[in-house]
DNA sequence: TGACAGCCTAGACCACCGGTCCATACCATC
DNA sequence: GATGGTATGGACCGGTGGTCTAGGCTGTCA
Protein backbone atom coordinates (compact mmCIF):
# COMPACT_ATOMS: atom_id res chain seq x y z
CA UNK A 1 0.00 0.00 0.00
CA UNK A 2 1.16 3.49 -1.18
CA UNK A 3 1.84 5.83 1.83
CA UNK A 4 -0.76 8.64 2.69
CA UNK A 5 2.24 10.94 1.22
CA UNK A 6 0.50 9.59 -1.80
CA UNK A 7 -2.53 9.94 -1.63
CA UNK A 8 -1.99 13.80 -0.89
CA UNK A 9 -0.21 14.41 -3.99
CA UNK A 10 -2.26 16.26 -6.57
CA UNK A 11 -4.41 13.99 -8.91
CA UNK A 12 -2.76 15.02 -11.64
CA UNK A 13 0.96 14.37 -10.92
CA UNK A 14 -0.45 11.17 -9.21
CA UNK A 15 -2.17 9.84 -11.80
CA UNK A 16 0.34 10.44 -13.84
CA UNK A 17 3.37 8.24 -12.56
CA UNK A 18 0.56 5.73 -12.45
CA UNK A 19 -0.31 6.15 -15.96
CA UNK A 20 3.61 5.41 -16.72
CA UNK A 21 4.22 3.14 -14.55
CA UNK A 22 0.82 0.85 -16.10
CA UNK A 23 2.15 1.78 -19.45
CA UNK A 24 5.47 0.12 -18.92
CA UNK A 25 4.09 -3.13 -16.63
CA UNK A 26 1.63 -3.93 -19.27
CA UNK A 27 3.84 -3.66 -21.87
CA UNK A 28 7.10 -5.59 -20.06
CA UNK A 29 5.24 -7.68 -17.10
CA UNK A 30 6.21 -7.19 -13.55
CA UNK A 31 10.05 -8.55 -13.71
CA UNK A 32 11.32 -7.15 -17.14
CA UNK A 33 10.02 -3.68 -16.24
CA UNK A 34 12.13 -1.67 -15.22
CA UNK A 35 11.86 0.87 -12.23
CA UNK A 36 14.70 3.48 -13.37
CA UNK A 37 12.74 3.71 -16.32
CA UNK A 38 9.31 4.35 -14.77
CA UNK A 39 10.95 7.19 -12.61
CA UNK A 40 13.25 8.27 -15.58
CA UNK A 41 10.32 8.56 -18.05
CA UNK A 42 8.09 10.25 -15.08
CA UNK A 43 10.87 12.41 -13.89
CA UNK A 44 11.07 11.31 -10.38
CA UNK A 45 14.19 10.46 -8.46
CA UNK A 46 14.92 7.14 -6.84
CA UNK A 47 14.41 8.60 -3.72
CA UNK A 48 10.83 9.90 -3.76
CA UNK A 49 9.75 6.87 -5.43
CA UNK A 50 10.40 5.33 -2.29
CA UNK A 51 9.11 8.49 -0.16
CA UNK A 52 5.78 7.56 -1.56
CA UNK A 53 6.03 3.59 -1.99
CA UNK A 54 7.21 0.20 0.17
CA UNK A 55 8.70 -0.84 -3.31
CA UNK A 56 8.82 -1.87 -7.05
CA UNK A 57 5.63 -4.46 -6.15
CA UNK A 58 3.35 -1.81 -4.10
CA UNK A 59 3.62 0.52 -7.44
CA UNK A 60 3.01 -2.25 -9.37
CA UNK A 61 -0.04 -2.88 -7.16
CA UNK A 62 -1.36 1.24 -7.02
CA UNK A 63 -1.21 1.30 -10.66
CA UNK A 64 -2.98 -1.78 -11.28
CA UNK A 65 -4.84 -1.83 -8.43
CA UNK A 66 -6.47 2.05 -9.87
CA UNK A 67 -6.73 0.42 -13.88
CA UNK A 68 -8.98 -2.53 -12.16
CA UNK A 69 -11.12 -0.13 -10.34
CA UNK A 70 -12.11 2.03 -13.27
CA UNK A 71 -12.20 -1.03 -15.25
CA UNK A 72 -14.79 -2.40 -13.52
CA UNK A 73 -16.62 0.74 -12.63
CA UNK A 74 -17.74 0.58 -15.94
CA UNK A 75 -19.35 -2.93 -15.89
CA UNK A 76 -22.89 -3.42 -14.94
CA UNK A 77 -23.80 -6.44 -13.39
CA UNK A 78 -27.72 -7.90 -14.04
CA UNK A 79 -30.18 -7.94 -11.87
CA UNK A 80 -30.63 -11.59 -10.59
CA UNK A 81 -33.88 -10.86 -8.31
CA UNK A 82 -36.87 -12.46 -9.69
CA UNK A 83 -34.71 -14.48 -12.36
CA UNK A 84 -35.79 -18.16 -13.53
CA UNK A 85 -33.52 -21.07 -14.00
CA UNK A 86 -34.09 -20.55 -17.72
CA UNK A 87 -33.09 -16.99 -17.84
CA UNK A 88 -29.74 -17.10 -16.23
CA UNK A 89 -27.35 -17.83 -19.04
CA UNK A 90 -29.31 -15.19 -21.51
CA UNK A 91 -28.93 -13.02 -18.83
CA UNK A 92 -25.70 -13.71 -18.39
CA UNK A 93 -24.97 -13.55 -21.96
CA UNK A 94 -26.57 -9.95 -22.42
CA UNK A 95 -24.70 -8.28 -19.34
CA UNK A 96 -20.91 -9.84 -20.37
CA UNK A 97 -22.26 -8.78 -24.42
CA UNK A 98 -22.49 -5.04 -22.83
CA UNK A 99 -18.99 -5.34 -21.83
CA UNK A 100 -17.96 -5.09 -25.54
CA UNK A 101 -20.09 -1.63 -25.86
CA UNK A 102 -18.34 -0.58 -23.08
CA UNK A 103 -14.45 -1.86 -24.37
CA UNK A 104 -15.32 -0.93 -27.43
CA UNK A 105 -11.61 0.42 -29.32
CA UNK A 106 -10.23 -0.17 -25.88
CA UNK A 107 -8.30 -2.85 -24.57
CA UNK A 108 -8.07 -1.61 -21.24
CA UNK A 109 -9.78 -4.79 -18.81
CA UNK A 110 -8.16 -7.28 -21.28
CA UNK A 111 -4.97 -5.66 -20.39
CA UNK A 112 -5.54 -5.56 -16.85
CA UNK A 113 -6.87 -9.30 -16.48
CA UNK A 114 -3.45 -10.13 -17.59
CA UNK A 115 -1.63 -8.15 -15.10
CA UNK A 116 -3.63 -9.36 -12.62
CA UNK A 117 -2.97 -12.85 -13.57
CA UNK A 118 0.48 -12.18 -13.42
CA UNK A 119 0.40 -10.32 -9.66
CA UNK A 120 -1.53 -13.46 -8.52
CA UNK A 121 1.18 -15.74 -9.54
CA UNK A 122 3.52 -13.59 -8.35
CA UNK A 123 2.50 -13.47 -4.58
CA UNK A 124 -0.30 -13.68 -2.42
CA UNK A 125 0.45 -10.18 -1.29
CA UNK A 126 -1.53 -8.75 -4.33
CA UNK A 127 -4.39 -11.24 -2.79
CA UNK A 128 -6.88 -8.05 -2.36
CA UNK A 129 -6.54 -7.22 -5.48
CA UNK A 130 -7.40 -10.62 -7.05
CA UNK A 131 -10.35 -10.81 -5.09
CA UNK A 132 -11.35 -7.72 -6.62
CA UNK A 133 -11.73 -9.01 -9.69
CA UNK A 134 -13.09 -12.31 -8.67
CA UNK A 135 -15.83 -10.64 -6.85
CA UNK A 136 -17.29 -9.73 -9.88
CA UNK A 137 -17.39 -13.27 -11.29
CA UNK A 138 -18.41 -14.92 -7.79
CA UNK A 139 -21.59 -12.83 -7.82
CA UNK A 140 -22.52 -14.18 -11.16
CA UNK A 141 -21.08 -17.47 -9.57
CA UNK A 142 -23.55 -17.56 -6.92
CA UNK A 143 -26.37 -16.44 -8.38
CA UNK A 144 -26.34 -19.06 -11.02
CA UNK A 145 -25.64 -21.58 -7.73
CA UNK A 146 -29.03 -20.00 -6.14
CA UNK A 147 -30.95 -20.66 -9.48
CA UNK A 148 -29.71 -24.13 -9.80
CA UNK A 149 -27.24 -23.32 -12.79
CA UNK A 150 -24.11 -23.68 -11.85
CA UNK A 151 -22.18 -26.56 -10.36
CA UNK A 152 -21.69 -27.22 -6.81
CA UNK A 153 -19.52 -30.26 -7.17
CA UNK A 154 -16.15 -28.61 -6.37
CA UNK A 155 -15.12 -25.25 -4.06
CA UNK A 156 -15.91 -22.07 -5.46
CA UNK A 157 -12.54 -20.77 -5.07
CA UNK A 158 -11.27 -23.34 -7.37
CA UNK A 159 -14.29 -22.65 -9.67
CA UNK A 160 -12.99 -18.39 -9.86
CA UNK A 161 -9.25 -19.89 -10.28
CA UNK A 162 -10.78 -21.87 -13.53
CA UNK A 163 -12.53 -18.53 -14.13
CA UNK A 164 -9.75 -16.23 -13.50
CA UNK A 165 -7.15 -18.92 -15.96
CA UNK A 166 -9.21 -19.43 -18.42
CA UNK A 167 -10.05 -15.54 -18.87
CA UNK A 168 -5.93 -14.88 -18.88
CA UNK A 169 -5.22 -17.67 -21.50
CA UNK A 170 -8.39 -16.00 -23.82
CA UNK A 171 -7.18 -12.49 -23.10
CA UNK A 172 -3.63 -13.29 -24.17
CA UNK A 173 -4.49 -14.90 -27.67
CA UNK A 174 -6.82 -12.23 -28.50
CA UNK A 175 -4.17 -9.32 -27.79
CA UNK A 176 -1.49 -11.44 -29.61
CA UNK A 177 -3.90 -11.71 -32.49
CA UNK A 178 -5.80 -8.43 -32.37
CA UNK A 179 -2.85 -5.63 -31.21
CA UNK A 180 -5.47 -2.99 -32.67
CA UNK A 181 -8.64 -3.63 -30.55
CA UNK A 182 -11.70 -3.39 -32.54
CA UNK A 183 -15.51 -3.78 -31.66
CA UNK A 184 -16.07 -6.96 -33.99
CA UNK A 185 -12.92 -8.67 -32.79
CA UNK A 186 -13.79 -7.95 -29.29
CA UNK A 187 -17.52 -9.17 -29.57
CA UNK A 188 -16.45 -12.47 -30.76
CA UNK A 189 -14.06 -12.75 -28.00
CA UNK A 190 -16.34 -11.72 -25.14
CA UNK A 191 -19.02 -14.46 -26.95
CA UNK A 192 -16.11 -17.25 -27.12
CA UNK A 193 -14.88 -15.94 -23.57
CA UNK A 194 -18.92 -16.40 -22.56
CA UNK A 195 -19.41 -20.05 -24.14
CA UNK A 196 -16.08 -21.37 -22.40
CA UNK A 197 -17.25 -19.93 -18.80
CA UNK A 198 -20.69 -21.62 -19.67
CA UNK A 199 -18.77 -25.02 -20.12
CA UNK A 200 -16.69 -24.57 -17.23
CA UNK A 201 -19.15 -23.48 -14.88
CA UNK A 202 -22.65 -25.13 -16.19
CA UNK A 203 -24.30 -28.23 -13.68
CA UNK A 204 -23.19 -31.43 -14.91
CA UNK A 205 -22.66 -30.95 -18.74
CA UNK A 206 -20.56 -34.02 -18.69
CA UNK A 207 -19.99 -36.61 -21.81
CA UNK A 208 -23.75 -36.67 -23.67
CA UNK A 209 -22.94 -38.84 -26.21
CA UNK A 210 -24.72 -37.65 -29.59
CA UNK A 211 -28.84 -38.62 -29.93
CA UNK A 212 -29.08 -39.93 -26.11
CA UNK A 213 -29.92 -38.31 -22.71
CA UNK A 214 -27.74 -37.94 -19.66
CA UNK A 215 -28.04 -40.97 -17.66
CA UNK A 216 -29.44 -39.27 -14.31
CA UNK A 217 -29.01 -36.06 -12.36
CA UNK A 218 -25.62 -34.21 -12.07
CA UNK A 219 -22.08 -36.11 -12.29
CA UNK A 220 -20.89 -36.31 -8.73
CA UNK A 221 -17.20 -34.99 -8.76
CA UNK A 222 -15.08 -35.52 -5.69
CA UNK A 223 -14.33 -32.51 -3.80
CA UNK A 224 -10.48 -31.64 -4.79
CA UNK A 225 -9.74 -30.40 -1.09
CA UNK B 1 19.89 -24.60 -28.01
CA UNK B 2 22.94 -25.95 -25.78
CA UNK B 3 26.09 -26.32 -27.86
CA UNK B 4 27.38 -29.59 -29.14
CA UNK B 5 30.18 -29.15 -26.70
CA UNK B 6 27.56 -30.02 -23.92
CA UNK B 7 26.22 -32.87 -25.91
CA UNK B 8 29.72 -34.19 -25.69
CA UNK B 9 29.90 -34.06 -21.82
CA UNK B 10 30.16 -36.86 -19.82
CA UNK B 11 26.75 -37.93 -19.45
CA UNK B 12 27.19 -37.75 -15.86
CA UNK B 13 27.96 -34.23 -15.36
CA UNK B 14 25.45 -33.09 -18.07
CA UNK B 15 22.66 -34.99 -16.26
CA UNK B 16 23.86 -33.13 -12.95
CA UNK B 17 23.72 -29.97 -14.23
CA UNK B 18 20.42 -29.86 -15.73
CA UNK B 19 18.98 -31.66 -12.45
CA UNK B 20 20.50 -28.69 -10.05
CA UNK B 21 19.29 -26.44 -12.71
CA UNK B 22 16.18 -28.26 -12.63
CA UNK B 23 15.63 -27.77 -9.17
CA UNK B 24 16.29 -24.33 -8.80
CA UNK B 25 13.95 -23.08 -11.63
CA UNK B 26 11.05 -25.30 -10.35
CA UNK B 27 11.74 -23.58 -6.34
CA UNK B 28 11.72 -20.36 -7.94
CA UNK B 29 10.87 -20.02 -11.18
CA UNK B 30 12.87 -18.55 -14.06
CA UNK B 31 13.37 -14.79 -12.74
CA UNK B 32 13.85 -15.57 -8.96
CA UNK B 33 15.92 -18.67 -9.90
CA UNK B 34 19.70 -17.37 -9.62
CA UNK B 35 22.53 -18.55 -12.51
CA UNK B 36 24.89 -17.60 -10.23
CA UNK B 37 23.27 -20.07 -7.31
CA UNK B 38 23.09 -23.02 -9.89
CA UNK B 39 26.81 -22.15 -10.85
CA UNK B 40 27.63 -22.32 -7.56
CA UNK B 41 25.48 -25.60 -6.85
CA UNK B 42 27.22 -27.71 -9.61
CA UNK B 43 30.62 -26.16 -8.92
CA UNK B 44 30.95 -24.52 -12.41
CA UNK B 45 32.41 -21.53 -13.55
CA UNK B 46 30.36 -18.55 -15.67
CA UNK B 47 33.02 -19.01 -18.35
CA UNK B 48 32.18 -22.75 -18.74
CA UNK B 49 28.39 -22.61 -18.42
CA UNK B 50 28.45 -19.72 -21.36
CA UNK B 51 31.01 -21.57 -23.29
CA UNK B 52 28.11 -24.52 -23.31
CA UNK B 53 25.08 -22.64 -23.26
CA UNK B 54 23.44 -19.26 -25.07
CA UNK B 55 22.19 -17.83 -21.83
CA UNK B 56 20.43 -18.77 -19.06
CA UNK B 57 17.07 -19.60 -20.90
CA UNK B 58 18.90 -21.37 -23.28
CA UNK B 59 19.98 -23.81 -19.86
CA UNK B 60 16.47 -23.45 -19.06
CA UNK B 61 15.18 -24.85 -21.97
CA UNK B 62 17.68 -27.48 -22.30
CA UNK B 63 16.93 -28.73 -18.25
CA UNK B 64 12.85 -28.49 -19.00
CA UNK B 65 13.12 -30.10 -21.79
CA UNK B 66 15.13 -33.07 -20.80
CA UNK B 67 12.71 -33.37 -17.82
CA UNK B 68 9.45 -33.60 -20.29
CA UNK B 69 11.16 -35.87 -22.45
CA UNK B 70 11.69 -37.93 -19.42
CA UNK B 71 7.74 -37.58 -18.51
CA UNK B 72 6.32 -38.26 -21.33
CA UNK B 73 8.12 -40.68 -22.29
CA UNK B 74 6.08 -42.66 -19.45
CA UNK B 75 3.18 -41.45 -20.80
CA UNK B 76 0.83 -44.32 -22.97
CA UNK B 77 -1.88 -43.12 -25.44
CA UNK B 78 -4.75 -45.26 -26.17
CA UNK B 79 -5.24 -47.01 -29.89
CA UNK B 80 -7.97 -44.59 -31.52
CA UNK B 81 -8.10 -47.29 -34.17
CA UNK B 82 -11.36 -48.94 -34.61
CA UNK B 83 -12.79 -46.77 -31.73
CA UNK B 84 -16.64 -46.16 -31.63
CA UNK B 85 -17.29 -42.55 -30.70
CA UNK B 86 -19.69 -43.93 -28.02
CA UNK B 87 -15.95 -45.42 -26.60
CA UNK B 88 -14.36 -42.26 -27.19
CA UNK B 89 -14.67 -40.12 -23.87
CA UNK B 90 -14.04 -43.56 -21.65
CA UNK B 91 -10.74 -44.35 -23.32
CA UNK B 92 -9.81 -40.74 -22.54
CA UNK B 93 -10.53 -41.06 -19.33
CA UNK B 94 -8.99 -44.52 -19.05
CA UNK B 95 -6.27 -43.37 -20.25
CA UNK B 96 -5.65 -40.23 -18.34
CA UNK B 97 -6.33 -42.21 -15.35
CA UNK B 98 -3.30 -44.66 -16.12
CA UNK B 99 -1.46 -41.26 -15.47
CA UNK B 100 -2.36 -41.62 -11.69
CA UNK B 101 -0.24 -44.80 -11.08
CA UNK B 102 2.30 -44.04 -13.73
CA UNK B 103 3.31 -40.31 -11.41
CA UNK B 104 1.92 -42.22 -7.98
CA UNK B 105 3.81 -40.77 -5.76
CA UNK B 106 5.80 -37.93 -8.04
CA UNK B 107 4.88 -34.86 -9.35
CA UNK B 108 7.67 -34.40 -11.84
CA UNK B 109 4.65 -33.97 -14.58
CA UNK B 110 2.98 -31.64 -12.34
CA UNK B 111 5.92 -29.09 -11.72
CA UNK B 112 7.10 -29.56 -15.23
CA UNK B 113 3.07 -27.72 -16.70
CA UNK B 114 4.35 -25.54 -14.84
CA UNK B 115 7.92 -24.68 -16.30
CA UNK B 116 6.67 -24.82 -19.36
CA UNK B 117 3.69 -22.63 -19.04
CA UNK B 118 6.00 -20.36 -17.68
CA UNK B 119 8.31 -21.02 -20.83
CA UNK B 120 5.21 -20.47 -22.99
CA UNK B 121 4.37 -17.49 -21.69
CA UNK B 122 7.91 -15.63 -21.28
CA UNK B 123 9.51 -16.24 -25.08
CA UNK B 124 8.34 -17.33 -28.58
CA UNK B 125 11.66 -18.97 -28.34
CA UNK B 126 10.02 -21.41 -25.97
CA UNK B 127 7.83 -23.07 -28.45
CA UNK B 128 9.34 -26.06 -29.72
CA UNK B 129 9.06 -27.24 -26.11
CA UNK B 130 5.48 -26.20 -25.50
CA UNK B 131 5.03 -27.96 -28.67
CA UNK B 132 6.07 -31.05 -27.55
CA UNK B 133 3.99 -30.93 -24.67
CA UNK B 134 1.14 -30.11 -26.80
CA UNK B 135 1.83 -32.60 -29.26
CA UNK B 136 -0.18 -35.62 -26.95
CA UNK B 137 -2.92 -33.52 -26.44
CA UNK B 138 -3.52 -32.99 -30.20
CA UNK B 139 -3.33 -36.45 -31.00
CA UNK B 140 -6.54 -36.81 -28.51
CA UNK B 141 -8.00 -33.69 -30.05
CA UNK B 142 -7.30 -34.97 -33.56
CA UNK B 143 -8.75 -38.41 -32.73
CA UNK B 144 -11.72 -37.03 -30.92
CA UNK B 145 -12.83 -34.66 -33.78
CA UNK B 146 -11.96 -37.76 -36.20
CA UNK B 147 -15.04 -39.38 -34.26
CA UNK B 148 -17.46 -36.25 -33.69
CA UNK B 149 -16.64 -36.22 -30.23
CA UNK B 150 -13.96 -32.70 -30.06
CA UNK B 151 -15.56 -29.75 -31.04
CA UNK B 152 -14.59 -28.25 -34.44
CA UNK B 153 -15.82 -24.97 -33.61
CA UNK B 154 -12.50 -22.88 -32.61
CA UNK B 155 -9.24 -23.72 -34.23
CA UNK B 156 -6.92 -26.39 -32.53
CA UNK B 157 -4.56 -23.79 -31.23
CA UNK B 158 -6.46 -22.33 -29.86
CA UNK B 159 -7.92 -25.16 -28.30
CA UNK B 160 -4.94 -26.25 -27.27
CA UNK B 161 -3.95 -23.20 -25.61
CA UNK B 162 -7.14 -23.87 -23.42
CA UNK B 163 -6.09 -26.89 -22.83
CA UNK B 164 -2.73 -25.99 -21.82
CA UNK B 165 -3.62 -23.14 -19.35
CA UNK B 166 -6.52 -24.88 -17.95
CA UNK B 167 -4.30 -27.58 -17.07
CA UNK B 168 -1.18 -25.20 -15.63
CA UNK B 169 -3.76 -24.01 -13.47
CA UNK B 170 -5.33 -27.09 -11.94
CA UNK B 171 -1.73 -28.22 -11.59
CA UNK B 172 -1.04 -25.05 -9.85
CA UNK B 173 -3.94 -25.46 -7.21
CA UNK B 174 -2.59 -29.03 -6.75
CA UNK B 175 0.91 -28.43 -5.69
CA UNK B 176 -0.46 -25.50 -3.45
CA UNK B 177 -2.63 -27.48 -1.72
CA UNK B 178 -0.79 -31.00 -1.88
CA UNK B 179 2.97 -30.13 -1.52
CA UNK B 180 3.47 -34.06 -0.72
CA UNK B 181 1.71 -35.56 -3.71
CA UNK B 182 -0.46 -38.62 -2.92
CA UNK B 183 -1.75 -41.23 -5.01
CA UNK B 184 -5.42 -40.58 -4.22
CA UNK B 185 -4.58 -36.91 -4.54
CA UNK B 186 -3.12 -37.20 -7.65
CA UNK B 187 -6.51 -39.74 -8.79
CA UNK B 188 -8.97 -36.78 -7.75
CA UNK B 189 -6.65 -34.56 -9.29
CA UNK B 190 -6.43 -36.16 -12.51
CA UNK B 191 -9.94 -37.16 -12.76
CA UNK B 192 -10.88 -32.90 -12.31
CA UNK B 193 -8.38 -32.20 -14.88
CA UNK B 194 -10.22 -34.99 -17.03
CA UNK B 195 -13.49 -33.17 -16.57
CA UNK B 196 -12.23 -29.97 -17.03
CA UNK B 197 -11.10 -30.99 -20.51
CA UNK B 198 -13.98 -32.97 -21.54
CA UNK B 199 -16.19 -29.41 -20.58
CA UNK B 200 -14.21 -27.62 -22.79
CA UNK B 201 -13.57 -29.75 -25.72
CA UNK B 202 -16.87 -31.68 -26.22
CA UNK B 203 -18.97 -31.15 -29.03
CA UNK B 204 -21.30 -28.22 -28.27
CA UNK B 205 -22.37 -28.93 -24.73
CA UNK B 206 -23.12 -25.17 -24.82
CA UNK B 207 -26.32 -24.20 -22.10
CA UNK B 208 -28.63 -26.95 -21.64
CA UNK B 209 -31.88 -26.18 -19.20
CA UNK B 210 -32.33 -29.00 -16.76
CA UNK B 211 -35.40 -30.58 -18.12
CA UNK B 212 -34.72 -29.85 -22.01
CA UNK B 213 -32.83 -31.35 -25.25
CA UNK B 214 -30.54 -29.07 -26.93
CA UNK B 215 -32.43 -26.90 -29.65
CA UNK B 216 -30.13 -28.20 -32.49
CA UNK B 217 -26.99 -29.54 -33.71
CA UNK B 218 -23.58 -27.57 -32.79
CA UNK B 219 -23.56 -24.01 -31.89
CA UNK B 220 -21.76 -22.26 -34.62
CA UNK B 221 -18.97 -20.20 -32.97
CA UNK B 222 -17.54 -17.09 -35.14
CA UNK B 223 -13.87 -18.09 -35.73
CA UNK B 224 -11.58 -16.25 -33.84
CA UNK B 225 -8.72 -15.74 -36.28
C1' DT C 1 62.27 -32.56 -25.39
C1' DG C 2 60.39 -28.29 -26.77
C1' DA C 3 57.05 -25.61 -29.54
C1' DC C 4 52.80 -25.08 -30.97
C1' DA C 5 47.60 -25.33 -31.37
C1' DG C 6 43.06 -26.08 -29.84
C1' DC C 7 39.83 -27.03 -26.32
C1' DC C 8 38.36 -25.56 -22.12
C1' DT C 9 38.04 -22.82 -17.88
C1' DA C 10 38.32 -19.30 -14.00
C1' DG C 11 37.02 -15.28 -12.59
C1' DA C 12 37.61 -10.18 -13.23
C1' DC C 13 34.75 -7.10 -15.18
C1' DC C 14 30.48 -4.69 -17.17
C1' DA C 15 25.94 -2.39 -17.12
C1' DC C 16 21.94 -2.51 -14.87
C1' DC C 17 18.75 -4.00 -11.32
C1' DG C 18 15.88 -2.95 -6.91
C1' DG C 19 16.63 -0.91 -2.68
C1' DT C 20 18.97 2.09 1.19
C1' DC C 21 20.62 6.15 3.01
C1' DC C 22 21.62 10.76 4.06
C1' DA C 23 22.65 15.58 3.10
C1' DT C 24 20.04 19.21 1.81
C1' DA C 25 16.43 22.16 -0.28
C1' DC C 26 12.04 23.93 0.74
C1' DC C 27 8.54 26.09 3.38
C1' DA C 28 5.39 27.02 7.18
C1' DT C 29 5.49 28.36 11.77
C1' DC C 30 7.23 30.75 15.53
C1' DG D 1 15.98 35.04 11.31
C1' DA D 2 15.72 30.41 13.62
C1' DT D 3 13.57 25.99 13.86
C1' DG D 4 11.68 21.63 12.33
C1' DG D 5 9.09 18.67 9.57
C1' DT D 6 8.30 17.52 4.55
C1' DA D 7 10.08 16.35 0.30
C1' DT D 8 13.86 15.22 -2.81
C1' DG D 9 18.22 14.14 -5.39
C1' DG D 10 21.47 11.05 -6.11
C1' DA D 11 25.53 8.42 -4.32
C1' DC D 12 25.89 4.00 -2.90
C1' DC D 13 25.06 -1.16 -1.98
C1' DG D 14 24.89 -6.13 -3.11
C1' DG D 15 23.32 -8.99 -6.59
C1' DT D 16 21.92 -9.97 -11.42
C1' DG D 17 22.82 -11.94 -16.29
C1' DG D 18 26.30 -11.59 -19.54
C1' DT D 19 31.25 -10.60 -21.72
C1' DC D 20 35.97 -11.17 -22.20
C1' DT D 21 40.64 -12.53 -21.74
C1' DA D 22 44.66 -14.73 -19.77
C1' DG D 23 46.15 -18.97 -19.18
C1' DG D 24 45.92 -24.17 -17.97
C1' DC D 25 45.73 -28.60 -19.99
C1' DT D 26 46.47 -31.96 -23.54
C1' DG D 27 47.62 -33.96 -27.98
C1' DT D 28 50.61 -33.49 -31.94
C1' DC D 29 54.08 -32.24 -34.33
C1' DA D 30 59.42 -31.49 -35.37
Amino acid sequence: MPRQRFLNMPEAARSRLLGIALEEFARQGFEQASLNRILAAAGISKGACYYYFDDKEDLFATAIEGALDAALSRLRLPDFEGLTPDDFWPAVERCVGEWAETFESSGDLVKVTLLVDEARRRSPRFAGIVAKGHAFWRVLLEAGQRLGCVRTDIPNDLLLRLVEANDAALDGIFLAVHPEVTRAALESHIRLVFDTFRRLLAVAPGPRRPGRRPPGGRRSHERVR
